[in-house]
DNA sequence: TATAAACCTTCCCATCATGGCAAGGTCAAG
DNA sequence: CTTGACCTTGCCATGATGGGAAGGTTTATA
């Protein structure tokens, strides 16, 4: 099949499957004699992997460790659940990081009475004339 | 003083101020004769003000609403409240997506038991012959 | 004063994953 | 045989940031 059929089975966009051999996430795919990319049921399989592991978050580092571990076998499951596990403290750091943002604007937020008045806490802290504000919330 | 100067007292790059000014964030600075950029205090009053917003994870587009209702000085502060509220809603909804990939993870972590055997609910749930895996979990 | 160090300028390139567009070749159906 | 759908490569853009090069300026020092 050629790459329009690869990507609507896929999930992936063309552009993306190109993308991806030219990054050597998959491998250079056979051409017809005009050209064409051509591509196999089990091609279609492979992307639809990679378009789930995107979806869930992973690098393209990290598909790229999972996809040969998946092409191979006889490795042990300890290696994927370590990808996996490594990949979920990542994103926990991710989350606290926001976390702290967004209880930083909550906090300067609360301070302000947002009403008609202009004396806004919350500009105050951005321009810093009271360091502390922000300081304390945010690492 | 130069943009050396005004980078070191604002903690925003040289490299950064230049861009801020190009793309519009702040106006363009005056010039020495040579054609040195010159700043005063003021400025990297601003400057800070910028930083201490992109450390708050404001992006671009609000810091410059941002600017703007910081130097009027007769805007009330509901205004300046509603974007800081507005702010906390999509970092609440960037903290929500990633919690989902996170829990949708750590599920498939916890079905695979990470010894020295090849199966692996990981991968399976990644190549799609469970689909039920994730559908479930990533919205 | 001459020279070197430190600083400034603009311009280009790279990131990362993605989309868009354009010019041109190919294929299938009418 | 024409038309339309599809494919190819290649370039540009995103957003915020850094790196580096080539070349001009300023300052400090020998």
């Amino acid at each position: 099949m050629n790459i329009g059929n690869a990507a609507e089975g896929s999930g992936v966009s063309a552009k993306m499957i190109r993308y991806y051999e030219e990054t050597g996430l998959i491998p250079q795919s056979r051409r017809s004699d005009s050209g064409y990319r051509k591509y196999a049921q089990t091609d279609v399989h492979t992307l639809r992997f990679i378009r789930r592991a995107r979806d869930l978050g992973f690098t393209t580092e990290r598909i790229k460790e999972l996809l040969g571990l998946w092409q191979d076998r006889t490795r042990p499951s300890r290696k994927v659940k370590a990808i996996a596990l490594n990949h979920v403290a990542e994103l926990d750091a991710d989350i606290a990081k926001l976390v702290s943002l967004r209880d930083a604007v909550t906090h300067l937020a609360g301070l302000c009475h947002g009403d008609e008045h202009p004396d806004c806490p919350i500009l105050d802290g951005l321009s810093g004339d009271t360091p502390a504000l922000l300081s304390r919330t945010v690492a």
